[in-house]
DNA sequence: ATCATTATTATGTATATACATATTATGTCA
DNA sequence: TGACATAATATGTATATACATAATAATGAT
């Protein structure tokens, strides 16, 4: 290791997360305390806080102010996944991207919609129907339902040549979501779809976006059986 | 707000993160360079600095040394999953936890899972399957195949009091772990564990972990089809 | 014009210092 | 002993400064 190596907040940080691989510091127990390091190491306290900050997001450790830094005794590792718009998942695993505009209409929704979005039940949505493909074989359909209140200038697109998907991302904005992964069994139409079986296995993802006080979509995106999500820790 | 307030680099990321959600700063733009923001809200570059960087990390902002910083057009935003050992997740949820040991042996393992962990096909590995129970209702099935060679203390563990999964947190360290969620049937020995019908949908995750150039286990963790994953943005 | 070299610039990181804050340990009084 | 105030301590954050690094822009030679 070099001296610039050694200094550094990444080496320092892959340091210690080694001794935690490798029980140098034992699950539960209480670490050095960030001087301690900072002498070890031969660096700034704030180098070591910086690789110690990093460590305890990643669920590694648990910090607590004059308790001091602890190995985490039940790691609840934090998987994080990367979400890219759907054409970016499909090019970056090397396939071809198409997308199909089922339908596009203004409609009332399904109670359920109105009950996810906390929206009067009243109200017409537009709702958008299509299926994205990866080399021509169908990759997700996406069932979308737009709430017209917080983005009316949606109401005239035609979605052509762009997907809504990517059209609110460009021209919508929000401030949180909620996704919901889970397993389902495809119903006729999903599978006709998807050309896949009726009750096939299929991946759902649903994800509901939100300013503050004004719910702007949910969304229903249906993957076939074989679909993958992959993470690495 | 307050003073001290406004030069916190929480609230600095966070008057940030309003202006990329209300367009302030349009998607695809360049932002003021850190010293500039530095000055506009009264602070040090290094201030500025973390707060962007947090950003960044979040995906909704791209930077690059010399070219500045984006508002990220196409914004991979991450979703960032914990994941709890399965009796805290169900704790958490404010089930009653138990866990139930269906069988404990030594034997060879399908194919399928020595390629998975790139093992020589010839050795015997640990096979450990199990059921873990919220309010004495099925929640997951544990199919579990542990390497002997990376843990071999836990041959003759009889796991009458603690799941195999807790067993390795506490007794295993590891490196590196792949996850991966997908969607499937349950076959007729999963319906009957999970107290489903066969070719209900189920919702799977398998797990790889691993030291450098020595696999650890190999698990598949089972859930009925009616199990959601949520994560908020 | 093309290519290689050099300068410029924005971000990335390290450091010493200072003070804030949360939490634990200690001490005091009743 | 117990309750409560107080001290001690580890982490959390802010700052000025300095230099490193990556990527672009400008320059010059061919």
């Amino acid at each position: 290791m070099t001296a610039a190596a050694r200094k550094s907040f990444h080496a320092i940080k892959a340091e210690m997360a080694r001794r935690i691989a490798e029980r140098v510091w034992a699950p539960g127990g209480l670490i050095p305390n960030e001087e301690v390091l900072a002498i070890e190491f031969g660096c700034a306290r704030a180098t070591v806080n910086r690789a110690l900050q990093e460590l305890a997001r990643g669920g590694v450790l648990v910090r607590k102010r004059k308790a001091g830094t602890r190995v985490a005794l039940h790691p609840m590792r934090e998987a994080r996944f990367v979400i890219p718009i759907v054409r970016q998942e499909i090019e970056n695993k090397g396939g071809i991207y198409q997308f199909r505009l089922l339908s596009n209409q203004v409609e009332r929704a399904p109670q359920t919609v109105y009950e996810r979005l906390g929206l009067a039940k009243s109200k017409e949505m537009l709702h958008v129907r299509s299926l994205h493909l990866s080399d021509s074989k169908p990759y997700q359909y996406e069932d979308r339902w737009v709430n017209l209140d917080a983005v009316p200038s949606i109401r005239h697109e035609t979605f052509d040549s762009i997907s809504p998907n990517e059209w609110l991302v460009t021209h919508s904005p929000f401030s949180q979501a909620e996704i919901v992964f889970h397993a389902g069994l495809a119903d006729r139409e999903e599978a006709a779809i998807l050309d896949v079986g009726e009750k096939d296995s299929v991946f759902i993802i649903e994800r509901l976006t939100y300013l503050p006080q004004k719910p702007i979509t949910y969304v229903r995106m249906i993957h076939p059986g074989s679909h993958r999500m992959v993470t690495q820790l």
